[in-house]
DNA sequence: AGTATAAACTAACACCCGTAGTTTGGCAAG
DNA sequence: CTTGCCAAACTACGGGTGTTAGTTTATACT
């Protein structure tokens, strides 16, 4: 009994993708993987060209999934509304898929054109949910830099334990993100519902 | 020739900081760390318990640089001038010295007393500087906890590169300076220079 | 001068990624 | 139903890594 057993490039980064939630720490090695998967570690090659093109197919993956769920949050909603929502899903993405988001964040290569796909994705739903706040372009930039810097920032911290103190951390990001509406919409007073 | 080369636990940490600091997406090896020493690899571990120790030990060295350099940068100034002089230095820290910023981000084992004496050490800094604004303890934990993560969030997106637009990093980064400056004058309109 | 100590070494093991070449199962055409 | 092709699995191996054990040797102290 052996071949024929049914792996796929999809199923490969899955399983190890759930490796890395399991413990975000370890570094991803494709002996351990090939033993979950029951195979030998060779045959993975039958897939992946190595594994660093394994770390950056999971790194597509994650922000593929990271742009759907900033997307699916911004349905239906707008102005601060929509801006809570997409904070938050991305705080739940890194909480829920811990692995895979410390996995997502790798320099991307020059010629990545997937991932600067999906990197891209995420971009434009940020500059439709900024859209009501009329910004100039120039601001638009910053803010939606001052966005990312801020949540990244904060789940990065907070993933890494860096967070000491015995006071409640939803309370900590949700003041994280008033201060970032009240700088944008410090302009404008027309922020809705 | 040969013994006493004159090896010690801190030229360790330094040098393999510096090569951390030449191409900080490289994982370290003891090999090549041995190799620029000038000695075999097994003569490391007269001085280091393991790979992963040494690792530790880099993250002490760089929260104590950066715990130095923010106490230095606050070193005679107060209220906005302060905070604003903490964040450029964090932000120096990290475009100075990538790989030993890269290291020193890394999950505080809980035994791991020295790390935490350092992470103590730059809690305290923040607080005295946050002291002029006079919050209350529960939000003084939050701007804590909100600055580092701005600053963190947006030093680390910087250097894995995650900003691509052709718009000055400097000047974003004194957006998101303002936005927090904003937030934490907000009850406060006593604000000095 | 002589000895103890610790810092370097050599040798060897286990584990890892990756390549080369071999076996074998499943699908498609005759 | 048979036959042949192809790709997915395999075994075997080489080069590199971290780590341990045991050996040599330079320096420091008595």
């Amino acid at each position: 009994m052996s071949p024929r057993r049914g792996l796929t490039r999809e199923s490969i980064v899955k399983t190890a993708s759930d490796l890395l939630d399991q413990d975000p720490s370890r570094d991803l090695t494709l002996a351990e993987l090939a033993r979950h998967l029951g195979v030998r570690t060779p045959s993975l090659y039958n897939h992946i060209g190595s594994l660093d093109e394994l770390r950056q197919e999971i790194a597509i993956y994650g922000a593929r999934e990271l742009a759907d769920r900033l997307g699916s949050a911004a349905i239906g909603r707008s102005g601060e509304t929509a801006l809570v929502a997409v904070a938050w899903a991305y705080r739940d993405f890194a909480v829920n898929r811990p692995g895979l988001h410390l996995a997502t964040q790798r320099a991307p290569e020059p010629g990545q054109t997937e991932l600067n796909a999906a990197a891209h994705a995420i971009l434009e739903i940020l500059m439709r949910v900024l859209e009501p706040f009329e910004l100039s372009e120039k601001e638009q930039i910053h803010a939606i830099r001052a966005l990312r810097a801020m949540v990244h920032g904060f789940v990065s911290l907070e993933q890494a334990g860096g967070f000491g103190m015995p006071v409640d951390l939803d309370e900590s990001f949700q003041y994280l993100v008033d201060t970032y509406i009240a700088q944008v919409t410090s302009g404008t007073r027309s922020a809705l519902s």
